[in-house]
RNA sequence: UCCCGGAUAGCUCAGCGGUAGAGCAAGUGACUGUUAAUCACUGGGUCGCAGGUUCGAUCCCUGCUCCGGGAGCCA
């Protein structure tokens, strides 16, 4: 007897008449005076349960089969059988029922056989992945995880882990949150009074990262095409279904490179994601066309079979500003896009994915590479109907003197990043990359509208339960 | 953080100035293989928290907490 999954056993490959276990959890039960009742079970290897047809003659039927709810663990023993039902090709004719773990009190069991809010699934998210939704999410997400790294592997990338912890005090916009093992109701102090940080655990002040796109810089310059892939931090008070406080960042480094080779790159890995995901995930897409978003699937296809079209920032605006509509954000030159221009750009203008390119200087970071006009940096966004910015890229600038002159004009130190003005003093190289947020990947390839439910445990400002 | 909206049974919601209802779930029973089975019956609620108005508040008013949508920030 072989134990197989419920995605084995669905698809009959022990072969008819193959006596077989399955373990996995109780979605329902029905009973039939016929003497013989149906439950269905949910291993998670995949979108369906499997149907066991349990006989009324095993030992333990009335004491346990018969009161079988959802969540109930169980073994079952039985033979693989063509099913004389609708619904399913195989199921399995019971030979002994085993109940592995209970549910305390099935009336409060917070997951029952009916549709859920995902505002309540959040408040039980210790629980929800017991539901076909976040089954089906933590499928996907697990499947493009494992698309991006295998993109990367294929074309000559190496996954480099840069620091969670970091002493840069100031990577980029973002608000940091702190990290210290001073006690914080006994703060030691300097001379002066303030808080003196040398008695910290790194001897400075520290945070979480918000980027490791410096630290993979150094990388790139070296090892020519590199990546991260890891958790991220931001402080900011943002309650939206796009933002989390902790979330999960890919940022590719390629060197030797300009914007365009970046737009080429972030185009390529997108295509492969959706196209590895629509290869893959059949059955999970399938659920979310049908009961989260409806064309879902249609829209990867698209994404997969255009090519993305390129629009420079000043075209971008020139075509808002003839566009006749009236938006609540004025548009013109030298102001960033907001939301709304985004959308009518790739929803309406364009119709598909459009990477606009070349912003101007004063808008964007200053590790941004002063393009020869003086006016605008080599920046790109890549926006896609229906999410709006999926990535945000540069090319960097690799002219240690340029990069001090950006580096005044936004008020930093250069000093305070010798480390980072080093790698244009000893072999610069024209390099660029992007940044890609995971979990909006995730939302935007399963039609899921909040971010929160994309990832398991959600952090976000007043929410850090579980 | 700003602007809207919301909080009533385990869940999804309706309702009303005179202390509450449905569907689903749960329990019991009926039903010769069912597909979120169907049918009947039963149990289940300090109507988010704290004040105020009122003879009387779940309902009206104020504050607070939490949740959702939109905006900003961005990934």
């Amino acid at each position: 007897m072989s134990s197989v999954s419920v995605k084995s056993a669905l698809a009959g490959s022990a072969g008819e008449g193959a006596v077989v276990t399955v373990k996995g959890w109780v979605r329902t039960r029905r009973d039939s005076k016929a003497g013989i009742s149906f439950v269905q079970v949910n291993d998670g290897s995949c979108q369906g349960n499997v149907q066991l047809v349990v006989p009324a003659t095993l030992a333990n039927y009335t004491s346990e089969v018969l009161h079988l709810t959802a969540g109930c663990a169980i073994e079952a023993d039985g033979t693989l059988v063509r099913s004389q039902g609708q619904g399913q090709a195989f199921e399995i004719q019971a030979s002994a029922v085993r109940l592995i773990g209970g549910v305390d009190d099935p009336e409060t069991y917070p997951i029952q056989p009916k549709a859920h809010s995902y505002e309540f699934l959040r408040e039980v998210a210790h629980l929800r992945p017991r539901t076909n939704t976040f089954g089906a999410v933590t499928r996907v997400r697990h499947t493009i995880a494992q698309a991006i790294h295998r993109f990367f592997d294929q074309n000559g990338f190496y996954w480099v882990n840069t620091p969670i912890i970091t002493a840069s005090d100031c990577e980029g916009a973002g608000q940091l949150f702190r990290v210290s093992t001073l006690d914080l109701a006994n703060l030691p102090r300097s001379d002066s009074g303030e808080i003196d940080f040398a008695q910290d655990f790194f001897g400075k002040e520290a945070y979480l990262t918000v980027s490791g796109q410096l630290a993979v810089e150094a990388y790139c310059l070296a090892l020519s095409k590199v990546y991260t892939f890891g958790p991220t931090f931001r402080a900011e008070n943002s309650n939206t279904p796009r933002h989390l406080a902790e979330f999960w960042m890919i940022e590719p480094e390629i060197a030797f490179a300009d914007l365009n080779d970046d737009a080429s790159l972030a185009e390529a890995l997108l295509k492969s994601v959706f196209k590895d995901v629509l290869d893959r995930c059949g059955e999970d897409l399938k659920f979310f066309d049908d009961r989260v978003l409806k064309g879902v699937i249609a829209r990867l296809e698209q994404m997969v079979a255009n090519d993305f079209v390129r629009l420079e920032y000043g075209d971008a605006i020139k075509a808002l500003e003839k566009s006749g509509k009236s938006f609540e954000f004025p548009v013109h030159w030298g102001a960033d896009l907001q939301t709304e221009h985004e959308r009518w750009l790739t929803e309406e203008h364009v119709g598909r994915p459009v990477v606009v390119m070349n912003y101007p200087e004063q808008i964007k970071a200053f590790y941004m590479r002063l393009n020869d006009d003086g006016k605008t940096v080599a920046a790109m966004d890549v926006l896609a109907p229906g999410i709006g910015e999926i990535i945000g890229g540069s090319q960097r600038e690799e002219r240690l003197d340029y990069l001090d002159k950006r580096m005044i004009q936004f008020g930093l130190e250069p000093h305070a990043y010798q480390w980072y003005r080093d790698f244009r003093r000893y072999g610069s190289v024209p390099h660029a990359g992007f940044g890609l947020g995971f979990e909006r990947l995730v939302a935007y390839v399963t039609g899921m509208s909040n971010i929160r439910d994309v990832i398991p445990y959600p952090r976000t400002p007043g929410n850090a339960a579980f």
